[in-house]
DNA sequence: GTGAAAGCGCTAACAT
DNA sequence: ATGTTAGCGCTTTCAC
């Protein structure tokens, strides 16, 4: 025998057939081999140090051992990482292998990418976005086993994982209020509205939704809602800055994400604001950069192992209803957000989040 | 014909054998096929819309088309994305698969998953760190086709793609020189020194080296080398204020990474210095977070994505001599350096970076 | 209890 | 110019 051993050398080796190694490597149960083959198989095997071919086994059995996962930008956003070990993690527990493949959001590229994994028979395929929007299921993709990651589609009949932001928009508001606050909040983002987003992006959209239900129910309303286009620090820098220059006096700003908040810090910061003493700061996502930022940023964390984990066992699990998962934004409870203005009448509240020690680094 | 066509059903419909579909298909160079018989099979395919199983394909041809990628942390730092893109990218420029793995930095999970890889007869592997740092290769891929990502390992004959950290550090001293610094230049960072690395890490070496090369070489020299463990925003700006504290008085920061420049902006700031005006700043990573900073960091960037695309490449283009290929790290210029003190004598050098719109956003 | 043989879907050497 | 056949490495009836 040279190179890699096959289960003809095994059975060779133990003086049996192929049939009877099969039978006890994969331990089928109906079979009946007598103790002293079996040993003697085990044996052989191991001094060997065979490994059946994957391939074979898979083109026998029918069934590849691997699902495809579809992305239409792999790279940038902290999204792809942790989704991606989510989702590798669990189907490495079932003993499948994550096959990865990137669009590049080109339509084209996408069918071709698909249609490779297809070809290798995978048993499923994740079709991931990397931010949260609805999608137009790819052709290729009709009648196949597909969870949508991130995204849904109308009509298509699909399960789909996506965070579930009405209810970080809930808590973030619940935040606030529970320290006491209710006049004097401002939301940093709005829906995130633009040219190339006319009527705001997903995220903005449901967050706004269960900030404004929550602080209704309260009987309270934010003072203003900023809309931006483009979530990032330089937006929130120019809009915290047009605030304060306004002339508003902010006690509380509610951002709709991690980044807007970094630019609310510099704006604050350069207007001799101090945080949470002057404002308090609540926000979204959860980048590393949350807990970076001085003091460190109370925000609703995109769950994204957990969406990723949950959609490849919704494949594997075969739970293919056109459901859509919400999965829970855990709080991600900080140093940004204070009780609002102790009054000398003693504390009016539990205080949870640890005075920021400045300068202690 | 029910299901998925197979070859089978293409070859009865256009009136031929598998064997004949196989040679049209495949578009093997000795065939001489009809030009009508040729055409019947195409339409055949077409009509049917035939796709060649990948499994059989893979076992016949005893080449699988997938490689392997190995991490230890597919999640956390900004590597994971681009490199990841890389490595797919050029993956699929050959028609392969990438089959994504992590081992959470295990060593009997590793095993098991590279296992895996190999069951499923991988052309060759990816073994990729997200930190630069030398390894041991694990037992398993002894003898495989295997290329080392962003580490290395001494005596195993293998090749490896990591960063070119010492012209890293070059880089970034030279930045400084021509932007006039010569005193005055501190270095945050250092080689990393902590209880956990006593020798530091790879990088901080390094880029240490760099540093202090091309500074000797034009007669300069760092005012001093803060060695930090942590190289972490709050580690930043704690030695930057201790700094300040102590009566320093920095006209350059040389920062190891651009999360201790994080640290450093506010340490800088608290103390009422400005940059780039009172302190020039360069860093190295070009993490998203340096663009977010403002002034905008000027840092030295890893090249994720050409360190992903580079071990692939070697992979598939069996490059395999045992050599450590240095991939280049591209300076990218923004606001955080500016030529030291204009003296009245008019201007001094070429000014590349753009002042900072000090509010604009 | 164990072995012989068929077959998963494909390609390639060899016939014709 | 096309068909026949063997075989990649494995699993699984079905005989014995």
């Amino acid at each position: 025998m040279k190179g890699v051993p096959r289960i003809r050398d095994v059975a060779q080796r133990a003086g049996v057939s192929t049939a009877t190694v099969s039978l006890v490597l994969n331990d089928v149960s109906g079979s009946r081999v007598a103790a002293a083959t079996r040993d003697r198989i085990q044996e052989a095997a191991a001094q060997l140090g065979y490994r059946p071919n994957g391939l074979a086994r898979s083109l026998r059995l029918q069934s590849s051992a691997t699902i495809g996962f579809v992305s239409d930008e792999i790279a940038t956003t902290p999204f792809a990482g942790q989704t991606i070990l989510g989702a590798q993690e669990c189907a490495a527990s079932q003993r499948k292998l994550l096959m990865l493949v990137n669009t590049g959001r080109d339509a084209e590229m996408e069918v071709l990418e698909i249609m490779a994994l297809l070809d290798r028979q995978v048993e499923g395929l994740v079709y991931a976005s990397m931010y949260t929007r609805e999608v137009q299921l790819p052709v290729v993709l009709r009648g196949r086993k597909v969870v949508l990651l991130n995204c849904f589609s109308e009509g298509s009949e699909v399960p789909a994982v996506i965070p579930d932001e009405i209810n970080a928009g809930r808590t973030a508001a619940r935040v606030l209020l529970e320290a006491g606050h209710r006049d004097g909040i401002y939301v940093i983002g709005g829906i995130g509205q633009s040219e190339d987003q006319p009527a705001g992006i997903f995220a903005g959209r449901e967050r706004m939704r269960g900030i404004d239900e929550t602080l209704r129910q309260a009987g309270a309303r934010p003072k203003a809602v900023i809309n931006v286009g483009r979530w990032e620090p330089a937006s929130g820098f120019a809009a915290v800055s047009q605030l304060l220059n306004d002339g508003h006096k902010p006690k509380a700003l509610i951002c709709c994400n991690d980044r807007l908040a970094m630019g609310a810090y510099e704006a604050l910061a350069e207007a001799g604001l101090r945080i949470p003493d002057d404002v308090s700061v609540v926000a979204f996502d959860d980048q590393d950069l949350a807990s970076w930022l001085r003091p460190k940023l109370t925000t609703i964390a995109l769950p994204h192992y957990e969406i990723g984990r949950l959609s490849v066992e919704l494949l594997l699990t075969d739970r293919m209803e056109a459901v859509v998962h919400r999965v829970a934004m855990p709080l991600r409870l900080r140093e940004s957000v204070a009780p609002v203005a102790p009054l000398s009448s003693a504390h009016r509240r539990v205080r949870k989040t640890s005075r920021p020690t400045k300068g202690s680094a």
